[in-house]
RNA sequence: CGGGGCGUAGCGUAGCUUGGUAGCGCGCUUGCUUGGGGUGCAAGAGGUCGUGAGUUCAAAUCUCACCGCCCCGACCA
């Protein structure tokens, strides 16, 4: 390619609206131009990086034995209703209806489509295990698109899924996957690092995510270094101890605490209750059905597994109204002292597949931290009152006890003992178990040896391309521009001939070199622009071209050219030895 | 959706408080110059000041509404 032929605009001065130094170099780079928020034009030099890897992942997952095939971005919302992820995932699904006033959904995901297919035409344990992978646009009603590609309403997304005969098959499957992933992430040049993840709305029996560390990154991982315990904050646990039990007091006691209405305030004198013996309530309204939550004054919610434990992403907080009207006290003066519940103390046990419905009667969920706890001190259900001496066994009807809370540094690690550390991280894949929710719900059984009809085992594994090659920027840059691996960048050599007088010295070997290189495989371009040598070097370097052929009449008066890596140093060689020198670079 | 900020030429911005013919840098065009790290000089082109209403003799500037964008939060297979 010739850059006088090519289309990089690139810009000195990044747009306002950018936040991030990736987003920044994306659109200084002349990588991609925004149309609206979170939808993007991938320009020719970002298209080109994006392909290629999609090409390292595509070599991946067929060597790891999936089958590519395209699947519709357009989908009837029927599917989605039979899953019930119409209403589970219902706030990230773009809907719109066609000119007859039909309803269609935008893909965000294709567990549905793929299912269908696998209920159709699997019959026959023969059959498997298969692994179908596609990579393709995917729709995603973002409220708050932001950080370029990162979290944009429209990307490309590779989703791959499994269906095996077994468990075991199913966990060989998932296995490869993982380490397909491993394999697709390093060849891109990045250092992502796999967690166990939350397995959200989608369900399954667990998950491992791909992240890359970045400030930048969204995700909080929760990490220790000793043993190489790694999870996101969503799903991390600790080995933090449990509320010390304490000589106590034989009843509950009510007190006064007017215009006390926060942990903080309790703590403090003349009340002086620590946080750490203080029980929060909290109520969430899921499907307008009130949850009570309760955990240690002096912890956090962690919302991500409270939502695994109900089975929806849609709940709130409640009102203080809601309050009100579920425990007959504002937030503040909250409690689940059973005597102070409407409908007394006859609590159910639940189902766990009905967590949700649970809520109509009241569930009340504890974190496990609480388990025993006595001696604690919690709200009264009546404004301006808390109760002490509270035992969470003795005066609390828990419906179900869970691991609620949100882990924090420093807290020692559950299997080692050492203290966690947390940072921030992008998520660039991630791999689910799925177990046999979809196929039982879709019908994607199979006959097996015996002749009996099994539901197929699944498992489904996503990579965020675009995020990804965003992600590769955020990680390989410098002050003065991208630094693409070999591997993804648009062109892995720029040759920069610093005159382009036709038939000059200088631009005949710049040529001479330019064919012989693309006669050899290598991607390469040219820059046959009228230039100063400034605009070419700045330039090459914020696109991040990986080497550079520098070619003037100084170094050729000495029958040499310069080889340039984007880092390291600059190296002079033979003119006729250039090419073999590139390759050679290249590896 | 809640809170905050911003919309002036392709990009970055000044002007707005205190209303009076819209300015600068980069980029672009042309000429000269320079020619190994965004050269220098000169002459140009390019703006419904986000949209609409209102106040006023007069609105980029004041008022209201709407739209868009960015940030924080909520949300995020």
């Amino acid at each position: 390619m010739l850059w006088s032929q090519a289309f990089i605009p690139t810009l000195r001065e990044a747009p306002a609206d950018a936040e991030i130094l990736s987003h920044k170099l994306l659109l200084r780079a002349g990588l991609i131009r925004k149309l609206a928020g979170g939808v993007y034009t991938f320009l020719p030099l970002g298209l080109r990086a994006l392909r290629k890897v999609e090409q390292i992942i595509r070599e991946e997952m067929d060597r790891a034995g999936a089958l590519e095939l395209l699947m519709p971005a357009l989908q009837p919302p029927e599917i989605w209703q039979q899953t019930g992820r119409y209403e589970t995932a219902g706030n990230v699904l773009f809907k719109l209806k066609d000119s007859g006033n039909r309803e269609w959904v935008l893909s965000p995901t294709a567990e549905e489509v793929i299912t269908t297919i696998a209920a159709n035409e699997i019959n026959s344990y023969r059959q498997l295990p298969k692994n179908f992978y596609q990579i393709s646009v995917k729709f995603r009603d973002e409220i708050r698109p932001r950080f370029g590609l990162m979290r944009a309403k429209e990307f490309i997304m590779k989703d791959a899924y499994s269906f095996d005969t077994t468990d075991d098959g199913a966990m060989a499957s998932y296995k490869k996957m993982y380490d397909a992933y491993a394999r697709i992430f390093a060849r891109c040049g990045l250092k992502a690092f796999p967690v166990e993840a939350d397995t959200g709305v989608i369900g399954g029996k667990f998950s491992h995510e791909f992240m890359v560390p970045a400030e930048t990154g969204e995700n909080e991982v929760v990490y220790c270094e000793a043993c190489g315990y790694a999870a996101n904050i969503e799903k991390a646990t600790s080995g933090i101890p449990k509320t010390a039990a304490r000589e106590a007091g034989a009843a509950i006691e009510k007190f006064a605490t007017p215009g006390i209405v926060t942990i903080e305030a309790l703590s403090k004198a003349p009340y002086s209750v620590p946080a750490n013996r203080q029980i929060k309530t909290l109520v969430y309204m899921a499907d307008s059905k009130p949850v009570i939550i309760l955990i240690r004054g002096d912890d956090q919610l962690n919302e991500a597994k409270l939502a695994g434990i109900i089975g929806t992403t849609v709940f709130r907080p409640a009102t203080p109204e809601e309050c009100v009207a579920t425990l007959g006290a504002k937030p503040g003066s909250l409690g689940a002292v059973a005597a102070t519940l409407k409908g007394g103390t006859g609590f159910q046990p639940v189902n766990p597949e009905h967590r949700l419905e649970a809520c109509a009667t009241l569930a009340i969920y504890a974190d496990e931290r609480l388990r025993g706890a006595n001696d604690m001190t919690t709200g009264a259900n009546e404004d301006g009152f808390h109760f002490k001496i509270v035992s969470i066994e003795r005066d609390i009807k828990v419906t179900e006890w869970f691991d609620l809370r949100t882990v924090t540094a420093g807290e020692p690690c559950a299997k080692c003992g050492k203290p966690l550390k947390i940072r921030r991280a992008i998520e660039v894949g991630h791999v689910f178990k799925l177990g046999t929710e979809y196929s039982e719900k879709l019908g994607a059984t199979f006959l097996d040896e015996a002749g009996t009809r099994k539901p197929a085992v699944m498992g489904c594994y996503g990579i965020g391309v675009t995020r990804t090659m965003q992600a590769v920027i955020e990680q390989c840059n410098d002050k003065d521009g991208i630094i693409w691996p070999l591997s993804v960048a648009p062109y892995t050599v720029c040759i920069t001939p610093l005159g382009v007088a036709p038939e000059s010295a200088v631009m005949k070997l710049a040529e001479k070199i330019y064919v012989e290189l693309t006669a050899r495989g290598v991607d390469v371009i040219l820059d046959d622009r009228d230039e100063r040598p400034g605009v070419k070097f700045k330039d090459s370097e914020l696109v991040g071209f990986p080497i550079r052929v520098g070619i003037g009449e100084k170094s050729l008066a000495k029958g040499e050219v310069e080889l340039k890596p984007r880092v390291g140093a600059l190296q002079a060689v033979k003119a006729d030895e250039a090419v073999d020198a590139v390759i050679k670079l290249l590896g």
